[in-house]
RNA sequence: GGGCCCGUGGCUUAGCCAGGAUAUAGCACCGGGCUUCUAACCCGGGGGUCGUGGGUUCAACUCCCACCGGGUCCGCCA
């Protein structure tokens, strides 16, 4: 592992800083940000220059007189532009880039952290199908996950099951009172049998102590209500496992609320609470106080009648999660924005690590929000079923001459990553509104943009090898990769660890999303600007063909990043 | 009523937390490019008071305050 990116900044850092120092100005904190204008660029003259009361601009010119780069630095070419102190990166640099890229291959990109990160996503209740509102979640965290792994932690990822809350004891209850569909995949007939329990039960408010019976029931262990409530968990389950896997995204384990009954796990949490003196009895219901973390109002951890919620069950599973991890990190819809707080809070009050709470805002549709009690849903089996459908109807007009099995398994591979790119580019801290010509029209620049540029990348090298112009372990030379578009698509290339590191820090994979696209945009001008199998001359056809080699292994990593197929043809 | 989030060309959107160089990109629109490594592509063009009004600063899309518009949450649901 090289880190070049990092070791770039690195010295950058440390040219600059012996050049204040020379210049005999105080160097402070060295603020570097990547430019339109150069590699790397700092605005300290502007600093230096309104601390000193003198001009930013000679502040700068005396900088830059003072630099000297040392011999195989990484840095090139250093100069004023005004006040700004500009950086460029060597040949060095771009032919490390390439060397790094070609002999790390799926491993280039990432790596530099440690540590053990416990993720919880997804987490919908099992009362019906995932819907494009939870996908969010899913691929908000999936990507997070894939994030993280690639930057080097050690990342289990949880789907934290509500088996024991109202819901599923409403679903219970319907299986006496509605016929449950078989035929159907099982969290469509789940939801199906709850929304009609929802209906009757609002007709007839008195069935709902038959509800409370049935929590109070599990909650004290009873074996058949237990069985119950598992069947129809399973039911649901089964079929979101089903969904979550045609969208490549993986959970590695499902942890169960009850457990942290059944364990006792709830009731000593319970008990550290009541022992911080913050508790109290109201109507019979324990809440605590947690006013002076700005909660105005107090939290509930049992209801009157005795039995655990909601918010009782996920405490105990945070103090475990805190007990298993070095970091904890949960993604949330905006509306557990203010119980996650109470949660920090009171995980906090008691000692015990809290969870970093990525939180994203709704996605509605466009008659209002989505509700799974009302039915108000569009599912997201259908979403990939009309994409999918859509992405072989391109399939089937850009490549007629292919098979079926091709045809399906490009139209599989576009229609997931188009579904995904495209709630993962948004920053999650905007809403959106779900519609359906926007989803199905992927001419735009999304994944079967940066899919399609993998496939050119592979088709020159397969076309390369058929003519028998590719050998993988020639010696290829990259000094020979001198246009502007070669040289700026090794610095794109080499931009991976710097964006992973952004996405890892700030828990934002949008940036990921835009670095691919950005990186497919410079691939396809190198594939413009210069003819790989039509080169000059042998050397420079060698020097191109590594190059890409290095596309094909990049835009694959990324793509894999984002969770997104990359395939060899489309 | 209070808390939090959002408000950037016709539409979608990056940048804002760590203030500075002509505000990012896509869609749509106008014009050009397939006898040349896959045109799911590329090139060019028009289009923006960065919600409004103040303030801080040499410098504000970015920080502070107020307001307007949209979303969301506000104890025994999850």
């Amino acid at each position: 592992m090289f880190f070049l990116y990092f070791t770039f900044t690195e010295q950058v850092k440390s040219i600059l800083s012996d050049a204040i120092e020379k210049a005999e100005f105080e160097a402070g904190e060295i603020s570097l940000e990547p430019s339109q204008h150069a590699d790397l660029s700092s605005r300290i003259a502007f600093l230096i220059g309104s601390r000193t009361k003198q001009n930013p601009k000679e502040v700068a010119d005396r900088i830059v007189a003072e630099i000297s780069i040392p011999a195989d630095s990484l840095v090139g070419k250093v100069e004023a532009t005004g006040p700004y102190i500009n950086f460029s990166a060597s040949d060095a640099y771009i032919q490390k880039t390439y060397w790094s890229i070609r002999t790390e291959r799926e491993n280039f990109g990432g790596n530099f952290a440690s540590g053990k990160i416990l993720l919880e996503h997804t987490s919908a209740n099992p009362n019906g199908p995932l819907h494009v509102g939870h996908i969010r979640n899913s691929i908000l965290g999936d990507t997070l996950s894939r994030i993280l792994k690639r930057a080097g932690y050690d990342v289990e990822v949880q789907y934290y099951v509500n088996d024991m809350g109202r819901q599923i004891a409403i679903v219970s209850w319907a299986f006496d009172h509605f016929e449950f569909d078989k035929t159907k995949k099982g969290d469509h007939a789940i939801a199906e049998i709850y929304i009609k329990a929802n209906r009757a039960l609002e007709e007839d408010p008195s069935k709902v102590a038959e509800i409370d019976r049935f929590m109070q029931l599990v909650e004290s262990g009873d074996e058949d209500t237990i069985k119950r409530f598992d069947e129809a968990v399973n039911y649901a389950l089964e079929g979101i496992k089903k969904t979550l896997l045609e969208m490549n995204v993986h959970h590695d384990s499902f942890v169960t609320e009850s457990s942290f009954i059944r364990s006792g796990a709830v009731k000593d949490i319970v008990e550290r609470i009541k022992a911080t003196g913050r508790t109290e009895l109201d109507d019979g219901a324990i809440v605590v106080d947690l006013s002076d973390y700005g909660f105005e109002k107090s939290l509930v951890i049992q209801r009157s009648d005795g039995t655990s919620l909601y918010t009782t069950r996920d405490l105990a599973y945070h103090e475990w999660k805190a007990r298993h991890a070095d970091r904890v990190i949960d993604i949330f819809g905006a509306d557990h924005k203010l119980i996650s707080g109470q949660l920090r809070a009171t995980l906090n009050a008691i000692g015990v690590k809290e969870p970093e709470v990525v939180i994203f805002e709704f996605v509605s549709l466009p008659e209002g929000s989505m509700s799974t009690r009302q039915g108000k849903f569009i599912s997201a089996d259908e979403l990939l079923e009309q994409v999918e459908a859509r992405a072989l109807e391109e399939v089937t007009i850009r490549r007629p001459e292919m098979d079926d099995s091709f045809k399906k398994e490009v139209a599989r591979m576009v229609g997931i990553g188009a579904v995904r790119y495209d709630i993962v580019k948004v920053s999650p801290e905007k809403s959106t509104v779900f519609d359906w010509k926007e989803a199905l029209d992927f001419e735009k620049q999304g994944a079967p943009f940066i899919q399609y540029s993998h496939a050119r990348a592979c088709s020159i090298l397969k076309k390369a090898e058929e003519e028998g112009l590719w050998d993988p372990e020639a010696q290829a030379n990259p000094a020979l990769l001198v246009d502007d578009s070669e040289i700026a698509f090794i610095k794109k290339m080499a931009l991976f660890d710097q964006v992973l590191e952004k996405c890892a820090s700030e828990l934002k994979p949008h940036h990921l999303a835009i670095y691919g696209r950005e990186l497919a945009d410079a691939f396809n001008q190198f594939y413009r600007f210069s003819p790989v199998l039509a080169a000059e001359d042998d050397n420079i056809r060698a020097a191109r063909l590594g190059l890409v080699d290095c596309a094909r292994v990049v835009i694959a990593n990324v793509l894999d990043t984002l969770g997104i197929d990359a395939p060899q043809s489309m």
